[in-house]
DNA sequence: AAGGAGGGCAACCGCACTTTT
DNA sequence: CAAAAGTGCGGTTGCCCTCCT
């Protein structure tokens, strides 16, 4: 038996559990926010059926949870999702599909639900506008082989005004990264299962490298292994201290491209529409 | 200026898995 | 070992805001 309490402007719902106590739903309040902060700060995470309980939050340990997790964290990031972010996700999506936590371990204060919204407010949008399924060769043939060097291309673009940290037309590019020398990607342990603590980097020095007297490290094995049709990214550094993301692409040209939209005409639309949503560029 | 449409995002739901009792 | 409780995760919903007409 619900009731819906309505007061500043938004709708709150008031419910009651098998014990008759009233549970909220909807927005949580400052009120409630400072409360929730507060007792995990002392007492850590975890047991939020017990938060719910002992702080006289009328909320589920559920939505206590959810909170903390997507809100309130300290290393919870805000912001536009980046270029790297961008294509991070597009990567790591082609490898695990719809597996929003396990992306978001590499991509430290970002949220498993903000990844997944982005997806599907912004790559699902496109696919729709193209009228192809998502998971269709063609919507992923797309991404790996125009969406995703054309963000490299961005990428590169915004991070340097240095011709040398160009590789000529090897398909090698780079960026910004903050990474450092004998870079490996790593997890971000914050969203790691059953995790407590702060967040680590996600990104730390590689303990060992194959080659030893190499500059590059590639993406972690982790990463790497099993990438669909020999396309993988790959961070290393070069002696500026740049970092060089290199993607093994298969060279398509237009011809090829052209096979998937319909003829230079369908592929200039195509572009004209990626430049006015912008939405990875 | 007002109303409608669509997008973005926070929050909820249900199920599956893990841990505890 | 089984049941209950707790937790994690992906899918979905609905509200709010912005843009367009």
């Amino acid at each position: 038996m619900d009731a819906e309490v309505r007061g500043c402007g938004s709708a709150i719902q008031v419910s009651s559990d098998q014990e008759g106590m009233d549970i909220r739903r909807g927005p949580w309040t400052d009120e409630e926010d400072s409360m929730l902060k507060n007792y995990v700060t002392i007492n850590g995470e975890g047991r939020w059926n017990s938060v719910a309980r002992c702080t006289g939050l009328k909320r589920t340990g559920k939505s206590c949870r959810l909170r903390w997790l997507n809100y309130l964290r300290p290393d919870v990031k805000r912001g536009n999702i980046t270029l790297q972010e961008q294509l991070l996700i597009l990567e790591l999506h082609s490898r695990w599909g719809n597996r929003w936590s396990k992306i978001a371990q590499y991509l430290p204060g970002r949220t498993d639900n903000e990844i997944k919204n982005y997806w599907r407010t912004r790559v699902q949008k496109q696919a729709k506008q193209l009228k192809c399924d998502v998971n269709s060769k063609q919507f992923r043939d797309a991404m790996r082989y125009v969406w995703m060097p054309r963000l490299i291309e961005r990428i590169r673009a915004m991070a340097t005004p240095k011709s040398q940290c160009l590789d000529g037309p090897t398909n090698t590019y780079c960026s910004d990264l903050p990474l450092n020398n004998q870079t490996q990607l790593i997890p971000n342990q914050s969203h790691a299962p059953m995790s407590s603590g702060l967040a680590e980097p996600y990104l730390r020095p590689a303990i060992s490298s194959t080659s030893s007297d190499s500059s590059e490290a590639r993406v972690s094995s982790d990463l790497t292994n099993d990438l669909p049709c020999g396309n993988y990214i790959e961070i290393s550094q070069n002696e500026s201290g740049l970092i060089q993301q290199g993607l093994d692409i298969q060279t398509y040209d237009d011809q090829h491209i052209d096979g998937w939209f319909g003829g230079g005409d369908t592929l200039d639309s195509f572009w004209d529409y990626q430049d006015q949503n912008m939405w990875f560029l």
